[in-house]
DNA sequence: CAGTAATTGCAAACGATTTGCAATTATGCC
DNA sequence: GGCATAATTGCAAATCGTTTGCAATTACTG
């Protein structure tokens, strides 16, 4: 898979000190796999797979499996958002303290380039939908996918 | 208008023999596992995991691996549609001939029950996103996560 | 009813992710 | 600064969903 991405976010990627002390906040020791890996996110706005931070990583400096452990903890402080784009491969993306990350991208199925898009499932319908079914808290994973300008050649 | 959406749950499932026969027609054979497979499809009309098939069919009945491949054929050819819940497994629901099967889906995340929603992606707004991104044959995967009324208590 | 391509079961191979465990290390505390 | 200690790591093995190679079997054709 192929990386490029453009994002529109004006926001700018939080801090490192900003990080390590949301983790430090948590008594999560911050090592040197961390740190890189923090780095890596801090530096690619994008939703990334274990394997492109892996590969990002100065070669051995950090287990893959650290990697996933990781990733985890930094999902379950909410420091990072997890994407699935249905190709079988988690994808993270750092996100800043307040944010909750939610967004959506557009998928190039040939190049597999991925654009940051700001619309949104309008949330009147998305209430609609909770309300005709008696759910509760409801969300949605939503992601756009087709052709890009360069691969419509 | 949006007639992708347009998906009842009233539905009738294709016939069996409306399913062999478009197998045939692909000179594919009949053969006694596929048949169960469409069975179960038939009288589930709700996306199924290969390991629910599995778990549905006489005991020895097909292989694992025949069911996997079996609906790669069947999503080739169009007769199932492959969804993607976010956790890992993919899921199919048959699909009658003239419909795509574009529909979405509220998923309980506690006890994973399953509707299907009739609401999707605002094809304006979908349209408005491909135009500003020079994107072509734009389309969606969308699903939304709740909390159903029975886990509410 | 035979010939042939399609299909199957089985086991091994896969890629993503998780886990057990013993060795290592960051951090709070004196 | 040195220590105790819980958190963390690397490594290998284990899981899970899925795919694949292959030889044996079978549905459909003529």
């Amino acid at each position: 898979m192929k990386k490029t991405c453009q994002h529109h976010h004006e926001q700018v990627p939080p801090e490192l000190s900003s990080l390590t002390s949301r983790l430090r906040r948590e008594s999560r020791k911050i090592t040197g796999p961390r740190a890189a890996i923090l780095e890596i996110l801090r530096h690619h706005p994008h939703p990334l797979t274990i394997r492109e931070i892996f590969g990002e990583l100065a070669q051995g400096e950090c287990d893959l499996a650290t990697i996933y452990r990781a990733m985890q903890l930094l999902e379950k402080l909410g420091m990072v958002k997890r994407f699935d784009f249905g190709d079988g491969a988690a994808r993270y993306e750092l996100m800043g303290e307040g944010d909750d990350g939610h967004h959506h991208h557009l998928i190039c199925t040939r190049c597999d380039t991925v654009l940051e898009i700001e619309e949104c499932f309008p949330a009147e319908i998305e209430q609609r939908i909770a309300a005709k079914n008696n759910f509760k808290f409801v969300t949605h994973r939503l992601e756009f996918f087709g052709i890009c300008p360069a691969c419509q050649k």
